[in-house]
DNA sequence: GCCAACGTTGGC
DNA sequence: GCCAACGTTGGC
């Protein structure tokens, strides 16, 4: 299982407005980076992402989410009604995939990211780094340990 | 293929 | 709202 962290602006959509969705379960639309798409692509059934808010107040992690269906086609891409249009996808050319995720936990506390920035096992993060803009990315299982730890999840 | 201009992300 | 950092676009 591969453990993954992915970023979404709580005012657009928010751990909360997902424990409140049809099955707990969203589609993960709107990715328009190459880097982080191709991230979406490796993920597995049954992989696990921290959810993180971010552009909020503040800045968090707040969850922890499941791959439930693999990536597939992002057909907001090509509807030109989307905030999430590119001119370059089609049916026939879809370019940006999503995968469908599964809320698991929403953390009894959310960890700030200027709390993360004083955590040691947390010194490499990609989340951590000075300009990172990535809004899906890999984290490690000792990352993902520590930040359940801190937020006062069972192991 | 270089790189300037532009657009976006996201912390603050 | 500002702006640093980064990604993308497009002229050449």
């Amino acid at each position: 299982m591969n453990l993954w962290l992915i970023k979404s602006e709580p005012d657009v959509f928010s751990i909360h407005d997902l424990a409140k969705a049809k099955g707990k379960t969203t589609h993960w639309e709107g990715v328009r980076n190459y880097q982080a798409r191709n991230f979406l692509r490796a993920m597995k059934r049954g992989d696990r992402c921290l959810f993180y808010h971010s552009n909020a107040e503040p800045s968090a992690v707040a969850g922890v989410v499941e791959v439930v269906r693999e990536a597939y086609a992002d057909p907001t891409a090509w509807n030109p009604k989307s905030d999430y249009h590119d001119p370059k996808a089609s049916p026939e050319n879809p370019v940006w995939s999503m995968v469908d995720v599964k809320l698991l936990e929403i953390f009894p506390r959310e960890i700030p990211l200027e709390e993360l920035r004083g955590v040691k096992a947390l010194a490499g993060m990609e989340l951590l780094r000075r300009g990172s803009r990535l809004s899906v990315h890999p984290v490690t299982e000792t990352e993902f340990r520590a930040i359940r730890k801190l937020a006062g999840c069972p192991a």
